[in-house]
DNA sequence: GGCCCGAAGTTGACATTGTCAAGACGCCCG
DNA sequence: CGGGCGTCTTGACAATGTCAACTTCGGGCC
């Protein structure tokens, strides 16, 4: 609780993560500043070389994080309960774009290696992109015989986040504005329509 | 030639873009330096700003000059020669990556306005996403008649781009490696394979 | 042809940042 | 109750981005 001494903050390596994931949402990886993230968990600003070597490793930590929560939510109960794997995978799509916009301080440096230099994030985007390769899997056993179960992840997976990092760029609000049409879709109902395209281009790779 | 008087460059901006595209390439745009770029191209740490504004300025212009290259490659002479709208969106796909790879250094900031704040880079982006609106126009109005050409460029935008994305992370020359089997496959031969996918996609879902 | 004004580049300064070394604080185990 | 160690602070340093003032060049105008 509130402790009175304010010298032991108690969890500082989880208030550290929170606040950094908060501030990178804001003003994105790079303008991102460690003595600003002290600063917000009310610490000094050599706080955080205890706890994460320096600023690297502090990205690193939310990187991993976020990975988890993609794990997460890619192989939630939810997800594991859909039996037809086409529906599966559908889930799946609108699953990684939740946990994305949800969690955009994360999947801001998810993705960017030379962020952390020197590290690297283990087998925690390995574990992630699992859980597709196995929806991926039941699809070729059932489905498409002849699919190529590591090219057809690395194309969905390419798909979602390309449509993820596109989306940051092109709008904001849900919506997209590109050249002289706007693209008005929601982006749920784009990834919608995605995954419907996604999943014949897999089909019919594989028969 | 080379003048005598080093006082003035002859073409710095030039010079700035290209040592600048060059150093992001490197190192990132993250750990990139407005200093270091001065350095190289001989000039002394202010001189940059009397061409552009400040840091972000000279992001911005290597952002534009990288949608430039990218629309040229996907409006060429070789492309547009191609009648058939499958195989001319299959070429597309492969100059995508192939300006990707080429160009490190601008694909790293290109779909990044958090490293240009209050400024954009105007129409170039949807100039290059008009290359791709019009194949898949020509898609519609030849093979799939039902087909929401918005939705389209975008899941063929959002694969090509993604795939572009995650190449950088995974794995060095060209080669992925993910969890406990590795993926061999050539970078050519994954986009050939998930052009393939995407087309299929398309057509299904436009008829 | 000479001048001169503005473009092009330099120098110096300042606040901010990441990192490191050294020290202060407080809890826990003996 | 005392010492040790994890936790946090303080102070310093080099590097960076940006601004203001200065210097140098070159082309146009009379």
């Amino acid at each position: 609780m509130t402790s009175s001494s304010t010298y032991h903050h108690g969890d500082l390596p989880n208030a550290l993560r929170a606040a950094t994931a908060e501030l990178i949402g804001e003003v994105g990886p790079t303008a991102f500043s460690l003595r600003e993230v002290a600063r917000r968990a009310g610490v000094s600003h050599a706080a955080p070389a205890h706890h994460f070597r320096d600023k690297g490793g502090l990205i690193l930590a939310v990187a991993i994080e976020g990975f988890e929560r993609l794990s997460d939510a890619l192989g939630s109960d939810d997800i594991l309960a859909i039996d037809d794997p086409v529906d599966r995978l559908a889930a799946q799509g609108r699953a990684y774009v939740e946990v994305a916009v949800g969690n955009p301080g994360h999947f801001a440096v998810m993705f960017r290696p030379e962020l952390y230099p020197d590290r690297d994030t283990g087998d925690a985007g390995a574990v992630a992109f699992g859980r597709l390769t196995d929806t991926i899997t039941l699809i070729r056993d059932q489905l498409a015989p002849d699919l190529d179960v590591m090219k057809g992840a690395m194309f969905v997976w390419s798909m979602v986040q390309g449509l993820v990092g596109l989306s940051a760029v092109l709008g904001e609000d849900g919506k997209f504005e590109v050249g002289d049409e706007s693209l008005e879709a929601e982006i749920g109902e784009l990834i919608e329509q995605m995954s419907h395209m996604a999943v014949h281009g897999l089909i019919s790779a594989g028969t």
